[in-house]
DNA sequence: TTCGTTTTTGTGTGCGCAAACATTATCTTT
DNA sequence: AAAGATAATGTTTGCGCACACAAAAACGAA
């Protein structure tokens, strides 16, 4: 493969024996072409490894495009005010360029308001749509009129098995619930039971949490730690006062020595009972650097914390985007972000780094 | 403050009831301007909030800017091989833009050619300066005549007290110490000897490696974790087969539980040693994602690795130059990594996240 | 005043590309 | 074979800026 390096489309042309009009007719598939032409177009493309200014083409280029990022309402919850910060982020990072990213939120315990924003973000007729698919169903048959009007997405958090996003932002599920199980160990000091709690604020997707159990199950399985005993329980949009009464119970009647909570908000409100009861020994490992559990890490009620980073992967799904719309560059189909561990003496550092 | 949007210089120009040239000379600080011109420029410039348009700069600018990285030879060791990496793609990153990064590579394990790899870059007057100052007494020299050049230059890996870079990106070593020892204490199951290990590959700074240590041993002395007993060893331009001996005898002698590795390259020499004596009870924590030491952690002989991220550290400190250069937007002074823990169970996760 | 200097301000071109616009070649149809 | 249609190709402009170049003021000495 030779060297050529700042070839212009004029040079492309000059190679080919043709116009510059007809090289930018290949590069973008637009108006119609002669074989032989095309042939030599590619041929000279490829023999020099053409690839466009992105700073002439931006600024020659009119269009405007508009970017959708359907998620929800960061007042709601902690997380998902990360990821709006995320977004934020994203949008001065690409405001000198030909895009305009507008965020429409959905209420976070609320199927219907999740349909009410996407039919407006329809509306609006993006050209690229960033979503966190929380709601299965609803998200499906919103999938389907993106597809119908074949409007390209990106899907961040939460994964959905039939979607066909141009690119999948998240975590690998089941192996973060292994890692869970892993640090969880490190601080059982001897054998007994241990809780998996699914706290949900709305019916949200099982599969998301179930995966996380199965990996946190399989680690126990996996390492022969049979005097382990593993018991799990859900929690439905459960009030807080009645959380804490059945957690108390729970905690008490089964002598738990160890808990892996598998929402970001359920490691606060387990570490506030556990607290407030004044229990010392019992290990705690959680997701997410949410302030209440950063908190709790600092106070050693939390042990341990994975990080989903929702910030980063929101900017990181706005950036595909506009990498694809902008440049047509194709991003990876799965970004399965690394699994952070986040523990007392190592918390402030990615709190102070700014980089996430 | 009125929001202005897509302002262009033209526009302030006319608001300013001057010419483009005037406007282009305030920005930029070049050539005489006469001081009502000057005034009324800069108020249309703070009432609009002007901001250039990063693309049509860099486009109309034919000035290409020339960065260096003098780095160590990335053939000497993997660590130093994932900065390189990371230079590589800051190179791909950037190739579009009116820069041109050059590496230059010193012998880790000889200051003389650091002194003369310091001097061809100065001979080839480059605007920018990246590199990771192993050796400090040549490197303060090396800083002087930057200075005196006035080329700014950004520090990775290794902080220098009286270097005065627009930026050092690295990592708080005495935190890293702490969570060092954090992590190594859970894998103790009983109080004894505890060993820091400094596995110098040639005379490197001291400094760098003792405030690991005094992290190290402040965790277990803040935590009155007095049952345990921290010595130091250093090995200095050991050779494998002696470095082996050596080590054999101190654990045995002092009955090591667990040791804590300050070099990423000491990590898989010790480990090394440790899988092949059959030992099975050492804790072992170590630096880095290097190839040996990965294998190292699939095979449990490793129990934690701190990445200090190599390849991240190198591509940032180019974005920022780069930055810096371009836009002159200037970098902030310290950007400390987070302290990231690597486990047997999340290894692969920042293996394969390609994030890194 | 006049001409040469110096200071200050203005005009024009090109960066690489997208896209509107303009032209030429190639078919059809009668 | 001429006229119209259509397919294929070519020319030009402008995006916002940097910078070379050109021009006009302002100043100064004779």
């Amino acid at each position: 493969m030779t060297e050529y390096k700042n070839i212009r489309i004029k040079d492309i042309a000059q190679m080919a024996g043709v116009s510059v009009a007809t090289v930018d007719r290949v590069l973008h598939k637009r108006g119609k072409i002669s074989e032989k032409a095309f042939q030599k177009v590619m041929e000279a493309l490829e023999k020099t490894g053409y690839k466009p200014n992105l700073m002439a083409s931006t600024l020659g280029a009119k269009k405007k495009y508009k970017i959708a990022a359907l998620v929800p309402n960061p007042l709601q919850d902690d997380y998902w005010n990360q990821s709006a910060s995320g977004i934020l982020n994203a949008i001065s990072e690409w405001e000198q360029y030909n895009v305009q990213i507008e965020t429409f939120y959905f209420n976070l315990y609320d199927r219907t308001s999740f349909i009410a924003m996407s039919r407006k973000v329809l509306s609006q007729r993006p050209d690229g749509v960033l979503l966190a698919p929380i709601f299965h169903q609803e998200a499906n048959e919103f999938f389907d009129e993106l597809k119908a009007s074949s409007i390209p997405y990106v899907l961040f958090n939460t994964n959905i098995p039939n979607a066909t996003p141009i690119s999948f932002i998240g975590q690998d599920l089941y192996q973060s619930g292994r890692v869970g199980a892993e640090m969880l160990h490190t601080k059982l000091s001897e054998p007994g039971n241990i809780a998996v709690l699914h706290v949900y604020e709305a019916i949200q997707n099982g599969v998301h949490l179930s995966e996380k159990e199965k990996g946190f199950r399989d680690f126990f399985r996996d390492n022969r730690l049979d005097d382990f005993t593993i018991l799990s329980y859900e929690f439905e949009n459960t009030h807080e006062s009645e959380f804490s009464r059945e957690l108390m119970t729970i905690i008490t009647r089964d002598k738990l020595k160890g808990i892996f909570v598998s929402t970001s908000k359920g490691a606060y409100l387990t570490a506030s009972v556990i607290d407030q009861a004044g229990i010392k020994d019992i290990a705690l490992v959680g997701y997410d650097l949410l302030k209440n559990n950063i908190h709790y890490v600092y106070d050693r009620v939390i042990n341990y914390l994975i990080n989903q980073n929702p910030r980063k992967q929101a900017f990181l799904g706005i950036s595909y985007l506009v990498n694809y719309l902008l440049f047509r560059k194709v991003p990876p189909a799965n970004v399965l972000f690394p699994l952070e561990v986040i523990s007392r003496e190592n918390i402030k550092s990615y709190l102070n780094s700014g980089l996430n």
